[in-house]
DNA sequence: TTATTGTCGATTGTCAACAATCTTCCGAAC
DNA sequence: GTTCGGAAGATTGTTGACAATCGACAATAA
């Protein structure tokens, strides 16, 4: 028998509470290097602190909160070095899931694709800045959903959290915009063809444009 | 100053339970699918529920665990499919490592190289078998250690536990013996070389033997 | 003045009791 | 015999109180 109805979203505090601090961490309320205080943040979310430090501890392995034993937790602050690294292994990933959709790409991964860019260009139209980083990660996702590779996936949505907490920090911190409106001409066009290794080559170029960026916001500071 | 003593092993219960945890799945005393009661357990260890629910809650993300909301939670029964997905990123992740390190080699990678090499020898003659799936990770571990990339490093890691817990579960349960003594000269003689794409190929072909071997131990189950 | 010690407030760590949920099983109705 | 419903037991989820630790600042003595 099929999945007739949704499965009812029963979940526990903890999931909720995880799913909320992520949010807020990534759309800047908390914003980077901040103290999270486990007492506050449960009056505020109205639970107590027990499934409020589940949620933290899940954070935390995430790489997306500090802590440092009976003193305090902290919303990381990601560092040069930080940043470069993860786009050196997100090039490796990147470059792995195209491999593996190359030849099986079909008229879903294809018409997603072009869906997926054209919610970009129209965030990046209406000036929606925090959108248009959401609509950017998610155009890079789709080749790690179309991977079917599982343990790829969840490698892909630690690294996708880590940058946009960074992204949406440093774009407020600096105001500067969003992604440019044709940055990713280049990549789709690719992804659509039939040549790999160019698509190969677009992934580390994309990527090193990336990193140079990162490096620009820190010479400001 | 100078470090006069030790410092006190101040730590809290969550991190001595979760390390102790680990080794227990690791060396199978909590064999794959067996359930875990946070009741029972919490007893065992003489501490309370609370801490105890944060370390298996880290072993959850790490990937060890699986729970049920409300119901149940497992210690991780890997499918051949898991196995193949560790493997393939694994291929990605050691050839990247080498990439990385390939041009800085120095004398304490050479040595170090080979004293896990003859490490592995000597646990696989002395018919350690548990021993040996250790040597041969610590091995393996040596490039991503070498490569001062942090996140090469923790992403290893997380795979690295998984492995350990494969391959022990179904030594013990298949009665077969650990790491040949030969399946590493290669590896380390071109590790040691100057062929960058002999290493690659090396590596390629050390995982899909890896990856044969797993489904061999799946169709006699 | 300066180094040492004690104290206090803030924060995280731990505990034991209680609540919510899931599974199983048994009995009744059809 | 089958299906439905509901009680019972097992397990996880949640809570509020209490304990341990840390960092800073004041008190003290040389």
């Amino acid at each position: 028998m099929g999945q007739l109805v949704d499965l009812l979203p029963r979940s526990t505090f903890r999931e909720q509470i995880s799913v909320k601090l992520r949010e807020a961490i990534m759309n800047g309320s908390l914003a980077p290097g901040s103290q999270i205080v486990e007492s506050r943040l449960a009056s505020q979310f109205g639970v107590s602190r027990g499934p409020l430090r589940e949620a933290i501890r899940e954070l935390i392995n995430e790489g997306l909160l500090v802590s440092r034993s009976y003193t305090s937790t902290f919303v990381i602050d990601l560092s040069k070095d930080d940043v470069q690294e993860i786009y050196s292994i997100r090039t490796v990933l990147e470059t792995f899931a195209f491999e593996l959709v190359w030849e099986t790409r079909d008229d879903w991964f294809r018409d997603e694709i072009k869906r997926r860019h054209a919610a970009l260009l129209e965030t990046i139209d209406c000036g929606a800045d925090d959108e248009s980083i959401a609509a950017e990660l998610s155009l890079h996702s789709l080749v790690y959903e179309a991977s079917r590779h599982k343990l790829l996936v969840s490698m892909w949505n630690g690294l996708k959290g880590r940058l946009q907490i960074y992204w949406a920090a440093h774009h407020r911190a600096h105001g500067i915009r969003g992604p440019k409106r044709e940055s990713h001409d280049q990549y789709v066009a690719l992804a659509l063809g039939d040549d790999l290794n160019a698509m190969k080559a677009e992934i580390s170029d994309h990527m090193k444009r990336g990193a140079k960026v990162t490096e620009a916001f820190l010479e400001r500071a």
